[in-house]
DNA sequence: TTAGGGTTAG
């Protein structure tokens, strides 16, 4: 009624009352009408084109919005204030628009803007993905505030470049400067990510200094941090005393995804599927991302029968339209041994990416079945799926199970002339398996020779076991060399020497590699060399 | 003015 008496007067014209209308039609949501009122006024004042800025922004008219600030800038008449820039600062960041921050930029360094203008262009160009551009406007304010810390860091932690957060916050330490939630939380999620524990335990300590462990805002964060970091027991401990009405909101279905996935990460598959159960009974129903994250712990317990009950679960609930949760599926039924399942799964997506393809190859590599593997290869070619250097090591570990010599040759030729692909270490790796298991030593090693990076362990341990297949004393020295440089104190590799001397009958050399074995501290703990972290860890004497 | 956490293939 009010408006329409202005409109009846033509009072829209009036800067004051043409100013309220706008503000007044953007906060209704009826951009047209404000637009109508905007466009007539033929004297506005920054106020008028910061309402119309605002509500286009909060419309998500976002390319609008810019059109329009960039009309206000240039002949406007009138001058850009905080306000402006803060209102303008989402559009850019939706549009991405690297070069509109840069102009901002331009214009906030020539003249002296507040803060909270310098920490939103550093916020601006984090979501614009320069996290560079972030760090130079921070690294030129003259007087950082916390929130510029804040807003630094959790822009850093948004692209990825955690040790850079973690720096941070050393240096926020270092100066004594008083740490906010949002900092701590950004360098607690960037423990987690590096997986440093020692750098997670002390901004715990900080946490708990600056009384923030009540606030559910990082509470989250500190355990997602203590599961990355391998602490599942403390991650558990805290999960369990999250109690209070605000803490229980906050142990929500993601955190269940969180230790979830801890478990599966850390080979604690039988946690996993009963904190699987516990979510359940707790009366959290698990989303698509929970079956990814607990899948693949039955995969590893090859305990079908849990997978088939999963399986179900997840039809019910209607993920198999999700090709992340079929890809999972296909990849639990092939190590569970299921190819019959699995292919049932992958028959039945009906748009395969090129994961799905890879998993199901992977599949058929896994279970030795090296000729389905190669079809079922030729077969993405026809259907022009997008070959990786994933792809490539499946089907080149399943020419190698089966023996298929030529064709894993061909395979890798292939590799760079039709896909321009570089061979990576683990496809050298397979093809040095290959071609010793068929005992053609000299063109294994003039492939190491052609390689073009340094051969790892995996390359000379592969040859080695290929020496020890056809009892080629020579070849396996030379292994035997390079892998004692590299895996100092792995006794495993001594042990596959010292058998093949004594199967060739040579027994003083054998007897003379023990001796050496002993004299360089190096144990003979027999038949472990399958555990992992006997290769990091040399057994010593003494 | 800053603000979290979960996901598939070798």
């Amino acid at each position: 009624m009010v408006k329409n008496d202005v409109l009846e007067r033509g009072l829209e014209c009036d800067v004051f009352i043409g100013a309220g209308l706008v503000d007044l039609y953007c906060k209704c949501g009826r951009l047209g009408d404000a637009r109508n009122v905007f466009d007539k006024m033929w004297d506005k004042d920054v106020a008028v084109w910061n309402a119309m800025v605002a509500g286009l922004s909060q419309s998500l008219e976002f390319g609008e919005a810019v059109e329009v600030f960039r009309s206000m800038w240039m002949c406007g008449g009138v001058e850009v204030n905080s306000v402006s820039l803060l209102n303008l600062f989402p559009a850019i960041c939706k549009l991405s628009s690297v070069g509109l921050c840069k102009c901002v930029h331009g214009y906030v360094i020539r003249r002296l803007f507040p803060n909270s203008v310098v920490n939103g262009l550093i916020d601006v160009y984090s979501k614009c993905g320069r996290p560079d551009l972030a760090y130079r406007v921070f690294e030129l304010m003259h007087e950082p505030d916390d929130v510029s810390w804040g807003t630094l860091m959790a822009g850093l932690a948004l692209n990825g470049c955690h040790n850079e957060v973690l720096e941070l916050f050393d240096q926020m330490m270092n100066y004594r400067l008083n740490v906010n939630i949002v900092s701590v939380v950004s360098a607690l999620s960037a423990a987690g990510e590096t997986k440093d524990l020692k750098k997670g335990k002390m901004i715990h300590e900080c946490v708990k200094k600056n009384k923030f462990d009540s606030d559910i805002r990082v509470s989250t964060p500190l355990i997602t941090m203590y599961a990355k970091c391998g602490e599942l027991e403390k991650a558990l401990d805290l999960f369990h005393k999250l109690s209070g009405k605000d803490m229980v909101a906050c142990k929500d279905h993601v955190l269940w995804n969180v230790m979830i996935s801890a478990y599966t990460r850390h080979g604690r598959s039988q946690e996993s599927i009963s904190t699987f159960h516990q979510m359940k009974s707790n009366g959290f129903s698990p989303g698509l991302v929970t079956f990814v994250s607990v899948l693949p712990a039955v995969a590893y317990l090859a305990a079908i029968k849990e997978g088939t009950s999963l399986h179900g679960e997840i039809i019910r609930m209607g993920f198999l339209s999700h090709n992340t949760v079929c890809n999972t599926l296909i990849d639990m039924y092939s190590k569970c041994g299921r190819l019959d399942y699995a292919e049932l799964v992958f028959n039945e997506i009906n748009d395969k990416d090129n994961v799905s393809w890879n998993v199901m190859l992977a599949g058929y590599a896994l279970n030795g079945l090296g000729d389905c593997a190669f079809d079922f290869f030729t077969l993405m070619q026809e259907n022009l799926v997008e070959i990786d250097p994933v792809s490539f090591v499946s089907v080149l570990s399943a020419c190698r199970h089966a023996g298929l010599v030529n064709e894993g040759k061909r395979v890798f030729a292939l590799m760079k002339e039709k896909h321009n692909i570089e061979p990576k270490l683990e496809h050298y790796a397979c093809m040095v398996d290959l071609l010793g298991r068929a005992g053609l030593f000299d063109e294994t090693l003039q492939l190491i020779e052609s390689m073009p990076m340094e051969p790892d362990a995996g390359v000379w341990g592969g040859l080695l076991g290929a020496c020890q297949m056809h009892s080629n004393v020579k070849v396996a020295e030379l292994a035997l060399d390079n892998l004692v440089k590299l895996e100092p104190g792995n006794q495993a590799h001594y042990v596959v020497l010292s058998s093949i001397y004594a199967e060739s009958g040579r027994w003083a050399d054998a007897k003379s590699l023990r001796m050496k074995m002993s004299e360089s501290g190096v144990k003979k703990t027999p038949g472990r060399s399958w555990v992992n972290e006997n290769r990091d860890l040399p057994v010593l004497e003494g």
